[in-house]
RNA sequence: GAGUCUAUAGCUCAGUUGGUUAGAGCGCAUCGUUGACAUCGAUGAGGUCAGAGGUCCGAGUCCUCUUAGACUCACCA
């Protein structure tokens, strides 16, 4: 017989889904809807395992919905716009956004992005995804600009977004505003300066910091207001090295222990000389402008420079005066822009920004109507919430991105919105038939801000209920069934949703949220943003070991954990496609001359009926966990049925009655419907894991058959019903049976004999077991066995002898 | 500094609301294999459930503390 070869075999099969249309969402459809909001993976390079371990659990959970009668909704987008698509575009094409005309950079962006689009495709339909294809987005088109667009001008109409000059998060790599979810600490060394100032009774006195070329930005003095050494100086002037004069104030923010127990406040070094600023109301000395290059009202040695040429810079100059005493090295956490790296500064710029501040408490509450799988991971959402300190800034100042819509009165500074027709609009290139609301002028300058690819893909439960509306006649409705993510995006793109659902529709956006770990290449190391992976390419591991086998390993563990890599679930992956192969082949020989009839329980002798109703039970239990978004106990359940129950012990009870009994006998018959049957099962059952397998041997024999659907993955999920029940007693009796048949394997391994060699009698000593209670029984015990004969002796325990 | 999670066999993980003798796969050992399958079958060894205390008739499971690790947040002058 063929060997099965799945390079060809996937390959063909995922051709065979799309040509028919197999994954297609039906509107007409009577069934529930399942709608599942996707992720829409970045476009920022190359896809990872990562990508793949996450998105295949979704996978498997849709494959499950479909088949247990849901109508099945599972779009797929990809987001292509915005900071990483820019990063990506200017590393691959050495080029920086600035240095082009914008109108050019984003042409070449939407090249590229282009390309991406169909190597992620790929990837996604090598591993089989039964995605509608039809419904597919890109954040950029039209459409969602607009969608996205038509979002924001509600908003700024309802002054939920406000356009604001304040110190923001600012990257100066990719010179753009950042969101605090955006900023991630990073451990840097850096050097402690004790630096000399000045006292009224020009007493010198130090303060240590580690940002000397902020100095000049210094608009007061802290102390701690518990510590004696200086709550004395507290209102007094202080003089800095630069011969600048400022006050010294007490605040509980200041430790004592730290430095020189005094703080120095600049404008703005970090989050708390920003709260300092606001509660005690200092003037503001911006010296670090929007480049972070130092400005004129800097020290003069600094101005043009960057912070670091500054720092040498500054050092040196004090170093020459003698005003620096002691430099410590020291390693400490600065928070970093996530996606370069570079420290995050804090700049004064405007930028829009969505209120959230106000609504935490809104918020929460919708986090409470929403199930959360892992329940656990409701936990890191609600801790997100509750500690945010700024609102959303939702600009950037990039390039290629959706335009933030709107225009300014050159006469009077008025904010002027375009017309809803006129949408997408890019303000800088394009202009508004509208006029100044306030003074009517035309003149109008376009906003060269755009949106961070949050503010639009936040909106995906929108985005996916208005997909494709000439497939879809009946609205997707919100809330959605599902929203699967990772958990590293808890704080962004699923409270973004709850957010920008909450202003839209005040309404959850998604019924059940189910939040994946990550895949860890070894014991403690991630895939990073920045390798993707190394060495470990999802095409190569696919196209080496199958995509059902990577299916299969990447749902060994717990939705929720972080979980390795192991090659060993890609073995046993493997081995569970040929094996499912072999067995099934022999199925379908062993049905050569059988009829296929209708099930009747009746006519099935107990132990055909009890791995009939075995395979019914499993689907249950595995429904049971697929409704709480568990994909692993489900595969470990249908894998221990097929090998243990239905490989090792049913196949080889059977085989008497299939190899020598008459194709008109019941008995024979009775085992070949159980076959017929419960194949179908066990293929079903298999099918979300090993899409491709299942199909290959449905197809070979099934799908031919009159009243079956035409692919495996239009199946139903088995139900079980109460005629499949077996009785309590013949249950009784099969339990014993199967240890009995364990014992007579154990006796002939024990003694080194093949567990085919025949036996003369077979001996069974039991307490209860008669030959006529056995009668249903004994043709199958005596071709499992090779025992010619079986003898019952009653006995107060179970044991067995064998004569040969 | 705060929060969340994790700790079970050599490895990777199960262990549902506390209930007999703690499970699986891989690995290991021994044996077997001409009738679906060596990507196989059978049998077996291997665990004081991180540590300490507590509640209970009974704790891997609940509570407290300790230790180690991961993640998130805060601090980052």
């Amino acid at each position: 017989m063929a060997k099965y070869d799945p390079s060809s075999q996937e390959k063909h099969w995922q051709q065979f889904w799309l040509d028919n249309g197999i994954y297609h969402f039906n509107p007409k459809s009577p069934k529930p809807i399942y709608s599942i909001d996707t992720p829409p993976p970045t476009v920022s390079g190359k896809l990872h395992m990562g990508h793949v371990f996450s998105y295949t659990h979704t996978e498997v959970l849709a494959r499950y919905f479909r088949l247990s009668g849901h109508n099945l909704y599972y779009p797929f987008g990809m987001d292509d716009n915005g900071l990483p698509t820019e990063r990506l575009v200017e590393t691959e094409l050495g080029i920086k956004g600035s240095d082009l005309p914008r109108n050019e950079f984003i042409q070449k962006c939407l090249n590229t992005v282009d390309q991406y689009h169909q190597k992620y495709r790929d990837l996604w339909q090598s591993l089989g995804f039964s995605v509608d294809w039809r419904l597919e987005y890109s954040t950029i088109s039209p459409e969602i600009r607009t969608l996205s667009q038509k979002n924001f001008i509600q908003l700024f109409q309802k002054g939920i977004a406000y356009r604001q000059e304040s110190p923001a998060l600012w990257c100066s790599t990719c010179q753009t505003a950042v969101a605090q979810a955006e900023v991630e600490d990073k451990q840097k060394d850096s050097i402690f300066y004790d630096l000399v100032f000045t006292l009224e009774d020009n007493k010198e006195i130090l303060i240590a910091t580690t940002r000397p070329e902020l100095l000049s930005a210094c608009v007061a003095v802290f102390v701690n207001p518990k510590d004696k050494r200086y709550l004395k100086l507290v209102g007094t002037t202080i003089t800095t090295p630069l011969g600048d004069k400022v006050k010294i104030f007490k605040d509980d923010k200041v430790q004592i222990d730290k430095g020189t127990g005094i703080v120095m406040c600049c404008t703005y070094g970090d989050e708390t000389d920003l709260f300092w600023k606001k509660q005690y109301n200092f003037d503001e000395k911006i010296i670090l402008d929007k480049n972070c290059k130092f400005n004129q009202l800097a020290l003069s040695q600094i101005q043009g420079q960057s912070v670091t040429q500054a720092r040498k810079t500054i050092v040196d100059y004090l170093n020459s005066k003698n005003l620096i005493k002691k430099e410590l090295a020291i390693v400490h956490d600065v928070g970093c822009h996530e996606r370069c790296g570079t420290p995050i500064e804090i700049i004064n710029t405007f930028q829009w920004f969505i209120k959230v501040l106000d609504i935490k408490e809104d918020i929460l509450k919708f986090a409470d109507q929403i199930n959360w799988y892992p329940k656990t991971m409701k936990s890191r959402f609600i801790a997100w919430v509750e500690n945010l300190k700024w609102d959303w800034a939702i600009s950037r100042d990039r390039f290629y991105g959706i335009s933030v819509p709107v225009f300014y009165c050159t006469a009077c500074g008025e904010v002027v919105l375009p017309k809803d027709s006129e949408l997408p609009i890019d303000p800088l290139s394009q202009s508004t038939s509208n006029t100044c609301p306030k003074c009517h002028s035309s003149e109008l300058k376009g906003e060269h801000l755009v949106f961070d690819t949050w503010f639009t893909s936040g909106n995906s439960p929108e985005i996916n209920s208005n997909l494709n509306q000439n497939l879809t006649d009946k609205k997707i409705k919100i809330p959605m069934s599902l929203r699967p993510q990772a958990h590293d995006i808890i704080r962004t793109w699923a409270f973004y949703t709850i957010v920008l659902s909450f202003y839209k529709n005040n309404q959850i956006p998604w019924k059940d949220v189910a939040i994946s770990g990550h895949l860890l290449l070894r014991k403690g190391e991630k895939i990073s943003k920045r390798t993707g992976g190394g060495t470990i390419r999802p095409e190569t591991e696919i196209s080496t070991h199958s995509a059902d086998a990577i299916r299969y390993a990447m749902c060994s563990a717990s939705l929720g954990l972080d979980t390795y890599y192991d090659a060993n679930e890609i073995q046993n992956g493997k081995k569970l496609v040929n094996k499912l192969f072999n067995a099934s082949n022999f199925v379908i020989s062993a049905l050569k001359d059988y009829q296929p009839q209708p099930l009747n329980p009746s006519a099935l002798l107990p132990i055909d009926l009890w791995l009939y109703q075995k395979s019914l039970e499993t689907a249950q239990d595995m429904a049971k966990y697929f409704q709480k978004y568990d994909y692993s106990h489900p595969r470990d359940l249908s894998v221990s049925f097929f090998w243990e129950n239905f490989c090792d012990y049913y196949l080889e009870i059977i085989k008497k009655r299939i190899y020598e009994l008459k194709p008109s006998d019941p008995q024979k018959i009775s085992a070949q419907t159980t076959l017929y049957y419960s194949l179908q099962n066990i293929l079903t059952i298999f099918s979300p894991f090993i899409p491709h397998i299942t199909e290959e041997i449905y197809q070979s024999y099934f799908a031919s058959q009159s009243g079956l659907p035409r692919s495996v993955h239009l199946t139903s999920w088995p139900k079980i019903t109460k005629e499949f029940k077996i009785t309590s007693d013949h249950q009784k009796i099969i339990d014993e049976i199967l240890k009995i048949i364990s014992l007579v394997r154990a006796e002939k391994s024990k003694n080194g004999i093949n567990l085919a060699q025949p036996i003369d009698i077979l001996t069974i000593n039991h307490p209860w077991l008669t030959s006529p209670s056995l009668q249903d029984f004994l043709f199958d015990l005596q071709g499992v066995t090779r025992a010619s004969q079986i003898k019952i002796q009653k006995s107060p325990d179970l044991s067995i002898s064998l004569k040969y």
